[in-house]
RNA sequence: GCUCCGAUGGUGUAGUCCGGUCAAUCAUUCUGGCCUUUCGAGCCAGCUACCCGGGUUCAAAUCCCGGUCGGAGCACCA
């Protein structure tokens, strides 16, 4: 019918103009005729966001893995393969592999403590892995697959400096080692293994293709000899020839049974090289898929080397410094799991290079902190005001807008409120204590206002909406407060109740969403971290 | 230099495979209004987008070619 559109308008003006009324009657008529009709001219495409489906087969079981180096806690990057890769799992009940990628001692040497730090970051995720993999456990294994490789003639030792090979290379030319024969090349490579070579003497290459066009792609190296110990004491010094994570991953995966590999496109180029190792051993390399580089604006590239520099600099506190890309920051800052898995797969997993704010997370804790967050007078700057004419009363301020139970605050005859609060108030002018009651300033050096309008006792501010401004204040007994944000710092005073929300979000109202980190019931001291406003 | 990816409002994202229902989805930001004993939330309204140039076709965000721009790889890092 398409190559004919055509003719098709044509007999369609024609039978459109044979009929009678407008279209909301033809509408009326179908119904009467083929109701069933109606429902597909309303039918609106179901717009679909978040993950796309992975269609896969009705049986299949379908297993995942996120491969971290542990040279660091996980970033907000390690963060998205972390729920993508469990998100898909848990789709389609399947398996979810937590993989350290831990071959390389050195040049990214794994951090101990690191390990135990993932596990307890995916725990948090909901994406308690189904099993844990560490590439470091399995060096013998890689070695019986190189040797198996070498006596196929599709790997061999080169003894190539670094430079060297890599002019070869760039002219599409074979090195030297290329072509020496399988009994030579076994001999090498047990030399290697054997300590017979100093670090940077040879490497174990995978023979691809040294003329093709993509020079990332020519005779790429899958073993190198490092003489620094792992800092796993299990692994330690026991071994001298380390994969590479092309040679290590290839395997593993393999092994594994990984069904998709879902990962960010810079490794591209790693599939390709691997698939030499699965075509020369007859493997079926798993379904990929890929997401852009990402970045944020509030930090812009986040790499683990780069937080872990800045906290040798003293620039951050640690990995939890609420101004570091790390999970951990988000974590203490109160951004909880379901925002950040939430905010993660609606990303989705376009090849797209994207550069976005930390907003969107924001708006998704909101509306999951928002609707329980206990709301609290939070005094930041704070100056004294005394108050002529004020009665001893208790304030009731609502827990929550959406709840009846209230918070009773004392109050005397001063109150405390943020200093910018006063900035430009001159005698004369008025103020609503939010809850409380209205003051009048008197004089502003010092510091004194008078009470007006209302009752005693309780809520005795005038009625009507007051048209000048209304703020919040702390009385009576209070706490000492620091609230770290990633911009700065404040200090001041809350109220007592605050002692009691030891590891909560709150929302101190005109400031923002808060985790109380840590209280000090005898010193009356607490400290919070900003999560947002 | 060689190679590989990508390009939809301020920001992300859906739609692209298989051209027409797209005068283009959803979210966020921003602006205005309502509500409100703060802020936030909620409700209502508004702004803003198919990288450029050719081609194919009755019809192109969608297919083809060429540019431009962005990112990545060409490590004895992951």
């Amino acid at each position: 019918m398409r190559k004919d559109a055509k003719d098709v308008a044509t007999l369609v003006g024609e039978v459109l103009s044979g009929l009678e009324g407008d279209p909301e009657s033809w509408e009326r008529r179908l119904e009467e005729i083929a109701p069933e009709l109606i429902e597909e001219i309303h039918e609106r495409k179901q717009p679909i966001t978040g993950l796309p489906d992975l269609n896969v087969e009705d049986g299949c079981h379908v297993v995942l893995r996120f491969a971290p180096n542990p040279n660091g806690p996980a970033t907000i990057g390690s963060v998205r393969g972390i729920v993508v890769n469990s998100e898909y799992a848990k789709r389609h009940h399947g398996e979810f592999i937590l993989r350290f990628d831990d071959t390389d001692p050195r040049t990214k040497a794994p951090l101990v403590e690191a390990y135990a730090w993932y596990l307890d970051d995916c725990e948090y995720l909901d994406a308690v892995p189904d099993r844990v993999v560490y590439a470091s456990d399995y060096l013998n294994e890689y070695y019986e697959y190189a040797k198996k490789l070498i006596l196929m003639g599709a790997a061999y030792v080169c003894l190539c400096e670094r430079d060297e090979f890599k002019r070869y290379k760039d002219a599409k030319e074979p090195c030297p080692h290329r072509n020496t024969d399988v009994d030579s090349n076994l001999k090498c490579w047990e030399r290697m293994l054997g300590g017979g070579y100093v670090e940077g003497e040879a490497v174990l290459r995978i023979k691809t293709d040294i003329k093709h066009k993509d020079p990332a792609l020519r005779d790429w190296a899958a073993f190198r000899i490092v003489e620094t110990p792992h800092s796993r004491p299990e692994i330690a010094d026991r071994f001298r020839v380390w994969p590479l994570l092309d040679f290590e991953s290839a395997v593993q995966d393999h092994v594994l049974k990984v069904t998709h590999i879902i990962r960010g496109k810079d490794l591209m180029d790693s599939e390709r090289r691997q698939r030499y190792v699965y075509d020369y051993l007859g493997w079926q390399y798993p379904l990929t898929l890929h997401w852009g580089r990402m970045k944020l604006h509030e930090f812009g590239r986040f790499s683990t080397s780069a937080i872990s520099n800045a906290i040798r600099c003293g620039e951050y506190t640690g990995w939890d410094d609420p101004r570091a890309p790390t999970l951990r920051a988000l974590r203490k800052r109160g951004i909880t799991a379901d925002a950040i898995r939430k905010f993660m797969i609606d990303l989705g997993i376009s090849e797209t290079d994207i550069s976005l704010s930390l907003d969107n997370l924001y708006a998704i804790n909101r509306k999951i902190v928002d609707p329980t967050a206990n709301r609290y007078f939070f005094v930041w700057e704070p100056v004294t005001i005394a108050i002529q004419g004020a009665v001893a009363m208790i304030a009731t301020p609502l827990c929550h807008p959406d709840r009846s139970d209230v918070r009773e605050i004392p109050v005397g005859d001063t109150v405390a409120v943020c200093s910018a609060d006063l900035d430009g108030v001159g005698a004369g002018e008025r103020l609503r204590l939010k809850n409380m009651y209205d003051i009048e300033i008197v004089k502003t050096n010092p510091l004194v206002a008078k009470h007006i309008g209302g009752n005693r006792g309780e809520w005795c501010a005038t009625e009507e909406k007051p048209r000048y401004p209304i703020i919040h204040w702390v009385a009576g007994d209070n706490v000492d407060v620091v609230v770290h944000a990633p911009d700065q710092t404040y200090e001041g005073v809350c109220e007592i109740g605050i002692l009691s929300e030891e590891g909560n979000i709150v929302q101190f109202e005109r400031f923002g969403f808060v985790r109380i980190d840590s209280v000090d019931f005898d010193g009356k001291k607490a400290v919070a971290y900003f999560a947002h406003r």
